[in-house]
DNA sequence: TATCACACGTGAAAC
DNA sequence: TGTTTCACGTGTGAT
């Protein structure tokens, strides 16, 4: 099919005029341009032409939405106008990998929340004597509405003897640090195993309280417009 | 031109069977299918192959050079795989957008340099008596070689009086910040033209300690290797 | 003039 | 099955 568009190549069908034909040399007989599959030009033809027709909007539906994408990059892209989509993408990459290693240095060097989601729980230190253990766990997480009452629920769901806790926001982001013993009424945990069933659970009760968000979106913190700033005030810590 | 690919047409070309034949049904004759532009079989036909050859050739590399950045955006953006270009495309805008806003916050609340540039004077405040002026000046940038020293050169050069600088770094970007007066042996900036005329000139000079390492890249910092961690200790600061 | 970058329609393959 | 994705060669305007 050689027609500039198919459009134009249907026009002219309507007509009955038949614009692009090929000589297949191997069969010495002409067939439609396109015509590999079907063989003959027979009343299939309507559809095959429907086929093709679908195809390519398909096709430029599929541009457009590729090269919508790639503008939307360039308006996030400073001084990218002018470049092709090659030197786009190369840019694009050079950013991402810049934002991602500042993001790095940021969060190797302070205290605050970052963009990746992230629950950690570690054995700090053991107690000689009676076998106590004191822990650390961090959730770090986008905020939601209930986040905080939901967590303190899990710490007391855990029946762990809670040390202390920290806060620490960044525009919607929330970090949360825990410290605690698995000791209340004596007895630590007696074996390597038993401490590891023991994170794994407290690992899973934490990101049970993560999963609620995408379970139900009504706990979204912002339903209808996300916010910049902070979004704590001091009667909202509750440990 | 219907031919698979052209390698296959030239060898058929070689043995002088032309495969591919379009019946223009304006003109009522045949040419070949790709044959707007030429409208006569010649012997201008060698270069016309060559010519298209060579074109789907560029075509080729240009789409590796397209898909190349995007494998590699793939592999920047975590869970990727098994996504469609657009997908892809969609995620990195979002990551990217993501990243940007975490940036200002972070840069919002802390005092540490980021990823752009950047060079602010400004007037912070006026002595109503003598009509000394306390300006502020910060530079952000990548750090190289004999920055610091180039900056001291700078503020000496301006004939200010620098009542304190800072300086904070984060991974290989270092910020600066000078609090100076213009004033050393009486008699501050009279007019507001004055002050901007001033300003100006302290802003273009620092503008061109960052293009120097511009135009000698022997200034740049790590010739070899990009370090990630602060290059820093006390002795090399110098104010 | 030749080269570059883009959009297009198409064949093939995945599902 | 029909729909979607990708690579391809080509037409075309810009430089």
């Amino acid at each position: 099919m050689n027609c500039r568009n198919l459009g134009e190549f249907c026009e002219n069908e309507a007509k009955g005029v038949v614009q692009s034909l090929v000589l297949d040399s191997e069969k010495g007989e002409l067939v439609k341009a396109s015509g590999r599959v079907e063989k003959r030009i027979g009343k299939s033809e309507g559809k095959t032409i429907a086929a093709l027709k679908s195809h390519s909007e398909a096709e430029r539906r599929r541009r457009q939405r590729i090269n919508a994408h790639l503008s939307t990059l360039r308006n996030l892209v400073p001084s990218s106008d002018k470049m092709d989509k090659a030197a786009l993408l190369a840019e694009v990459v050079r950013q991402v990998k810049q934002l991602k290693e500042t993001a790095t240095h940021v969060s190797e060097r302070f205290f605050i929340p970052l963009d990746s989601d992230e629950i950690k729980v570690e054995l700090i230190a053991e107690n000689a004597i009676d076998g106590t253990c004191l822990y650390r766990a961090s959730v770090c997480c986008e905020y939601r509405t209930h986040l905080l009452s939901d967590l303190k629920q899990t710490i007391n769901s855990l029946h762990v003897n809670l040390v202390k806790s920290e806060i620490s926001t960044l525009g919607s982001r929330v970090k949360n640090v825990f410290l605690f013993t698995n000791l209340i009424h004596g007895g630590g945990c007696a074996t390597i195993q038993a401490r590891e069933i023991f994170l794994a659970s407290v690992r899973q009760a934490f990101s049970s309280v993560l999963d609620k968000v995408s379970a139900f979106p009504e706990y979204s913190a912002y339903p209808n417009k996300r916010q910049r700033v902070s979004c704590f005030d001091s009667s909202t810590l509750l440990f």
